[in-house]
RNA sequence: GGGCAAGUGGCGGAAUUGGUAUACGCGCUGGUCUUAGAAACCAGUGCCGCAAGGCUUAAGAGUUCGAGUCUCUUCUUGCCCA
């Protein structure tokens, strides 16, 4: 039989795939949208499982008649491309530019049905002066503020992170300590929608729990109090902000940070200084702050405890305290603080137990670690016999009434810094006045450009060295004016992209508030999960700061659904010292023994982990195409697992994926070629009401983002479609049915599926077959049979038969009767269409 | 340490949500054809047993006519937070 050759039927469809209409303008709007690739050079396989996806998603809703958006664009600014043209002596422009080519075209190899006439790059001069303005507008909201405060420095991109780009006290990219260090930085005040963020999860089913989860905990709402302290001997309060105003009578000492306004006296005191200098060397995550060795400079100050009459507690300047938790001031009970407890046992000050556990075995000095769980309340006055719950109520209550302080909300959840001190991102559009004042560049002057001659080999940020960038006029007083030279974190560039994507070639603003009403929120977006926290959060914080500055935006979440596939995985391979090879580098020997293809040498196989350079575990989409082409690799990254687990790569998985589709072509071949029959009428009915079935299966699936299942079910219809040819049913009735499958192969299959389809001269492909709900109800269902609950037979019977109907037919004709011969049946059990089970005495 | 998932053949995984456990694929075994096989086709493939039948969803208990699915205990793995 003739082969078909997929590079062929390939280039021809991808021919018309070029840019693909997906719109149906009476349908119901539909935005489909995958998370955009950062250019880094070629495509790998995670972007193939991720838009394999999507693509799957949208040509289905294409064809069930809704109107749908599926655009594609770059988030084109980044670190890496400022790296590669410094090495290579390249412009970050022209390396980006080079690599968006290389890799649009290799996007296109996969058959994907996007509409390119809507194509974005953030990077582009029309791209990021809408974010310009955005800035601007977030500006004069008063979402926008400078604080100088401790940032998270990465000492080898030489730049700030933001607290979640912060990993076990690592820079998320460069992998280096972060060290603490003080900027002037610019921040979106992303806390001033805390609340929102918070309580607006509810508001969305459609994402995965996992990810509310975690956004919830990051925003971290606690409730606790502000309490003040009288400073003995001075005529000051210390104000403390703490979440366990319960524990008070177990106060031992109060900490501040090294930046209270109390430090001032020390600024002359060498110790001091000492101290501090240590204290900058730790990251500013929680993390850090908790693993780091407890430091403390005692004050020799005192302070009253509010509930103790001459109690005095010392104060210590502390490096686990921070400025920006609280007032920079907490009060410490070892007993139920970790961090309090370490610091308690280095300087030997008192622990004192005000919360026992159950079986009270927390109790006495022998305490190894805090107790931070529940119980109740000892050594704590009118506080005693309370839960930790109803303490916190009574005592907060207290203080309120003492008037010493008040019940407050915090949130874990920090500005958001968006300050880079690198050259390629989008400029921030302030200006620096001679006056020391801070304005807004006039909207009129957007954009500010990168220049295209900076020094990338200057150390620090190119855009501050630039002989003369920063020099500019003020538009309103015509004075001088420094502009900023920090430019934007590459995150905000990713927060509001899928707004361009509504209006893409916009020249007059951001994005057109009717487009963006009508195609907004995105119906579904498809991701990794690694940006569950990021850029999830900045894509929503941005939706309700632009309602909140342009009233005619209907919408303030980004995302109805959210879907978060798998990481794509393979095994990996070192040789004897210990350097990664690529797969291609090897050659599997036997089950678990595989050799260096160079010099024969053995090589050890690793556990199979998500694909990275740096493990060299990684295949070549482009690669893979070229031998088994697009539809066998899109087929085989589908079927493999479910897609929000990860998969495991598998070159044999998708030869033999490759095979399979060979067969559907032979199968279409087959009946085209076939002799005609006339119908036997039975068998025509039972044919068609079974492919009605897999229809619905296999649309089902789909809906469900089930795609390894719609695929069994594919293999399945094979099966039985061969069988079926052995039967006396016509030519036209079999054609008419294996249309149908091949349409549901669309989606997963784009190029095979329309080929065929042209083949079997079909004019409305792009119509999804329409389900026989009726055949489904008529259809004969297996009736389960069982003795005291174990299967004795399956029947096959009619729908919707009653019980005395199936006890006539288990009489007649069942294995099960030899169990129930001479027993008396004292009940059963009948569920229609599904289940009859005798109960009997033995 | 806390929170959340998950644990099903040799492997990836199904199971109409409490109703035939192991669909479908890979691998493996045997056969046909072949100079050859990552070709094609046919048959088999959870365990014990000649069979009838019995056992089996990490381990153990519970609820139920009936549990992979619900509840509890234990173990293991993964992810997030610390």
């Amino acid at each position: 039989m003739e082969r078909v050759n997929f590079q062929v039927i390939e280039k021809k469809w991808q021919e018309k795939f070029v840019s693909s209409k997906l719109y149906n303008k009476n349908g119901k709007k539909f935005y489909c949208l995958e998370m955009f690739p950062y250019p880094s050079g070629k495509i790998h396989m995670g972007h193939v499982r991720n838009y394999t996806i999507g693509d799957v998603i949208a040509r289905y809703k294409y064809m069930k008649g809704f109107n749908v958006l599926h655009p594609m664009g770059w988030d084109a600014f980044g670190l890496p491309a400022e790296n590669a043209a410094r090495m290579n002596n390249l412009k970050p422009k022209d390396w980006t530019q080079e690599n968006i080519k290389i890799m649009k075209k290799q996007l296109k190899m996969l058959g994907l049905s996007i509409d390119w006439d809507l194509e974005i790059s953030t990077c582009d001069e029309s791209y990021y002066k809408h974010q310009q303005e955005l800035f601007i507008d977030f500006y004069n909201q008063g979402l926008v503020s400078r604080k100088e405060t401790y940032v998270n420095w990465d000492p080898v991109e030489k730049t700030v992170l933001a607290n979640e780009q912060v990993i076990n006290g690592k820079g998320w990219r460069s992998n280096a300590v972060v060290e603490r260090k003080k900027l002037s930085q610019w921040f979106f005040n992303i806390t001033k929608f805390s609340n929102e963020l918070l309580k607006d999860l509810e508001k969305l089913p459609g994402w995965p729990e996992k990810v509310k989860l975690m956004q919830k905990n990051w925003i971290g709402k606690s409730i606790g109090c502000e309490l003040n302290f009288k400073v003995i001997g001075q005529n000051k309060n210390l104000s403390i902000f703490t979440t366990r105003p319960d524990t008070i009578f177990g106060a031992s000492f109060i900490a501040i940070s090294v930046d209270h306004e109390i430090c001032k006296n020390f600024h002359k005191n060498q110790d001091f200084e000492k101290f501090k200098k240590k204290c900058s060397k730790i990251g500013t995550t929680e993390e850090a702050l908790a693993n780091a060795e407890k430091l403390g400079f005692n004050t020799e100050l005192f302070a009253e405890h509010p509930f103790v009459k001459g109690k005095k507690i010392p104060i210590y300047v502390a490096n686990f305290v921070l400025m920006d938790y609280g007032n920079g001031a907490i009060f410490g009970c070892p007993a139920h603080d970790q961090r309090d407890f370490d610091f308690a046992k280095k300087y030997k000050l008192p622990i004192i137990r005000v919360v026992s556990n159950k079986d009270n075995s927390n109790e006495g000095e022998k305490m190894q670690e805090a107790y931070i769980g529940d119980g109740s309340m000892v050594n704590s006055e009118f506080l005693n016999d309370l839960d930790v719950n109803e303490a916190k109520k009574r005592i907060i209550n207290k203080i309120e009434e003492n008037k010493i302080g008040k019940k407050q909300t915090l949130f874990r959840l920090k500005d958001w810094g968006i300050s880079r001190q690198r050259y390629w991102g989008c400029p921030i559009p302030m200006i620096y006045l001679e006056d020391g004042s801070v304005v807004p560049v006039d909207k009129s002057e957007l954009p500010i450009k990168l220049p295209d001659d900076a020094d990338l080999n200057s150390s620090g940020n190119p855009l501050d060295s630039h002989p003369n960038w920063k020099k500019t006029i003020d538009k309103k007083t015509g004075k001088p004016a420094t502009r900023e030279t920090d430019t934007l974190d590459t995150f905000v560039d990713s927060s509001w992209y899928f707004l361009r994507f509504c209006s893409p070639k916009d020249k007059n603003a951001p994005f057109d508030n009717e487009k963006v009403n009508y195609w907004m929120p995105v119906d579904q977006y498809i991701g990794g999960i690694e940006h569950a926290i990021l850029h999830l959060m900045y894509s929503r914080f941005f939706m309700k700061a632009i309602k909140k500055c342009n009233n005619k935006i209907k919408y303030s979440e980004p995302f109805n659904n959210l879907f978060t596939q798998g990481m794509v995985c393979h095994e990996t391979y070192k040789d004897i010292s210990g350097n990664w090879l690529y797969p291609d580098e090897i050659e599997i020997t036997s089950k678990k023994k595989a050799i260096k293809i160079l010099d024969k040498s053995e090589i050890t196989i690793g556990p199979s982990e998500s694909m990275s350079k740096s493990k060299k575990n990684t295949v070549d989409p482009e690669t893979m195409i070229k031998q088994y082409g697009a539809d066998a690799v899109r087929w085989f990254i589908l079927s493999d697992s479910p897609p929000e687990k990860d998969i495991q790569w598998s070159d044999i998985g998708v030869f033999s994926s490759n095979k399979f589709l060979q067969k559907i072509w032979n199968l279409n071949q087959t009946i085209l070629n076939r002799v005609d029959a006339k119908n036997n009428d039975d068998e025509k009915k039972n044919f068609e009401e079974k492919i009605n079935l897999y229809v619905y299966k296999i649309d089902n699936a789909i809906n469900n983002f089930q795609f390894n299942v719609a695929i069994a079910q594919f293999y399945e219809v094979y099966r039985y479609f061969n069988e079926t040819m052995k039967l006396t049913i016509s030519s036209k009735v079999l054609t008419d049915n294996i249309i149908k499958i091949m349409k549901l192969m669309i989606p997963f299959t784009p190029h095979l599926a329309y080929e065929c389809l042209s083949n079997l001269k079909c004019k409305e492909a792009n119509k999804w077959p329409k389900i026989n709900e009726k055949i489904l109800e008529k259809i004969k269902i297996n009736m389960v049979i069982q003795v005291n609950g174990k299967t004795r037979d399956v029947l096959s019977v009619e729908n919707n038969l009653n019980q005395t109907e199936i006890d006539k037919l288990i009489m007649k004709s069942s294995k099960a009767n030899k169990h129930l011969i001479n027993k008396k049946i004292i009940k059963t059990i009948f569920i229609k269409n599904k289940i009859i089970n005798y109960i009997i005495n033995n």
